[in-house]
DNA sequence: AGACTCGCCGGAAACGTTTACAACTAGCTA
DNA sequence: TAGCTAGTTGTAAACGTTTCCGGCGAGTCT
């Protein structure tokens, strides 16, 4: 920049201005003009960064960025923190509480604009980093209520009831459910509303737990089909669900003559799978768009008050049940 | 920091040196320590990057970062990006050559340290831009031999008779191979792979052309059940695979008594379909893994000359061959 | 013709760090 | 005791921009 002032008779004043179509009479322009182009000028994003306190970068933290699900919503934040002209920074958090209070924390020092983070495990020392944060947060996912950060959320509790009112209006009776870790958000609200549902209706529950994966979800329906085969199985997660039918095509079981079956997140594996699994979507893509949007309005304006979104859940009906 | 040193009595230059534990006596050590632990001081990034003339931001840039091949990339980068300290910025490309090119300018701003790269499509716009660039640019995929730019690729072409080799050995001779577009780098690697394998055993190619997708998967291997249905199928990558898979699944064809099938690039999909499918590994996380040790070597030593990594492919059997 | 406005310009400060340099002290050696 | 070394400190420059502010000239209004 000083180069390109000098090449054109100007102050790093002016040439700054002109760079940044600020003003400046005809003469400057094209000289100005001329000499950037001479020299093959281009801004260093550091320095102005430093000038503008902003960087133009939005973080996102999961725990693990190959998840479907998670993958969704990535490609939906990008798109839209690409559209206002940022970058998306990912952290992988492998979910460990301390990785992730750790990542909110160096929020202070501002190496991006702000975060939109998706924590399995919620602990107060989450809430404590987050309400501190001096850069903005916005969490997809359960928050207690008194929490003031911008939050969306689905109900998957409901999300559940969706899926048991569907199987039990197919005349399903021993509808048995693959959850995930109960000790994280998701698998808690999971494991409420099947309960709840299931005593609705006067069913008896039966619940298997095991990881968010594939492998759990095969496992947990062949240990199902071992003792007192259910008519129906609902899975925590899309995952969950190809293993579960995985293992039921192994054991020559009929989805969904024999055994109905519904996933959780509708993700495209659920559309890929043989018979089509039917899905409770949660609307993953939806979620973090509004999520970046509620990023991107809090850090035009910073004074808004926190916000709350719902996105509710949506039964998608396929070959499985 | 200003205030921090302030508070402790020091300059700060002395502030600037404990807090960064490049010396400092004793007291004046403690005096710091303690003062930055009042005011809760933390250091500002930008401005460090600033000085330091490193962002610590590595980006990666892939047509689609929902495609599970560059999702197991960018997992595979983002754990070595992470392990040395820095952070990955993802860009989704779309596929487009102008936004490409446009990344690759946009390096001269400095706003990363380096760019991971994988052109799905290869222009004179895109050599140009990436011997130009002045931060350092590791590039996946298929790149001319003259271009002094580091690289790691695998052999598709190769890999494609691997899995004509394995299919011939089990007693194939009618085998069709869905490919991608074919002006794409893969696209018209995996054809010439294919054609030359196929020549090589003396048999009749037959091949069938659409998008790296699920959807042109399923509607090709409609097309080929059509007319003279072979005994195997290739797929160009899992998608098209698990696609391919479907429609043989849907159209009653025994896979694999009736129809062989091997896909590509050896993802989850392969291991979670039912039959499982074999595939052609090309090692992505092996080669995600790779482009980032290169990069951050680079990023060390910028005077070092470009390399080329070779990840040699493998072919995966499993149920559908 | 004087007062006023407006647009353009350059000097300089600012953003928040790190670090080269010089000055100083204390401890040691010859 | 003079001289040297090692360690510590503060001043100030540097990183590369943007922007505030005052000055200046040209035009407009009375």
């Amino acid at each position: 920049m000083h180069t390109v002032a000098a090449l054109a008779g100007v102050s790093i004043a002016s040439a700054s201005r002109v760079l940044n179509g600020h003003g400046g009479s005809p003469e400057t322009v094209a000289k100005v003009r001329e000499a950037a182009e001479t020299v093959g000028y281009v801004p260093n994003a550091i320095a102005r960064s430093l000038q503008s306190q902003r960087t133009d970068l939005i973080a996102f933290a999961v725990e693990d960025i190959g998840n479907p699900v998670y993958v969704e919503m990535m490609r939906a934040i990008e798109s839209v923190v690409a559209e206002s002209g940022r970058q998306l920074v990912v952290h992988a958090t492998g979910g460990q509480v301390g990785q992730e209070t750790a990542l909110l924390k160096r929020l202070a020092h501002r190496y991006v604009d702000g975060m939109i983070i998706s924590p399995i495990r919620l602990t107060d020392a989450h809430v404590a980093a987050m309400v501190a944060s001096p850069a903005p947060v916005v969490v997809i996912g359960q928050l207690p209520d008194e929490v003031q950060v911008d939050n969306v959320r689905t109900d998957s509790r409901t999300g559940i009831a969706l899926a048991v009112d569907h199987l039990v209006s197919g005349g399903r009776k021993r509808i048995a459910f693959i959850n995930g870790p109960l000790d994280t958000v998701p698998g808690a609200a999971r494991d409420s509303g099947y309960r709840e549902a299931m005593r609705r209706h006067g069913l008896e529950h039966r619940i298997e737990v095991g990881e968010f994966q594939y492998e759990a979800g095969r496992v947990a329906a062949e240990r199902l089909l071992g003792s007192g085969q259910p008519d129906a199985i609902i899975c925590a997660n899309d995952l969950i669900a190809v293993g579960a039918l995985h293992a039921l095509l192994v054991a020559g079981v009929r989805v969904p003559q024999d055994v109905a079956l519904v996933g959780m997140d509708d993700t495209e594996l659920a559309r890929m799978s043989y018979p089509q699994i039917s899905s409770v979507s949660l609307g993953s893509a939806a979620r973090g768009r509004l999520a970046a949007q509620l990023l991107l309005e809090r850090i035009k304006d910073p004074a808004l008050k926190a916000r709350r979104e719902l996105v509710p859940p949506q039964l998608v009906v396929r070959e499985s049940s």
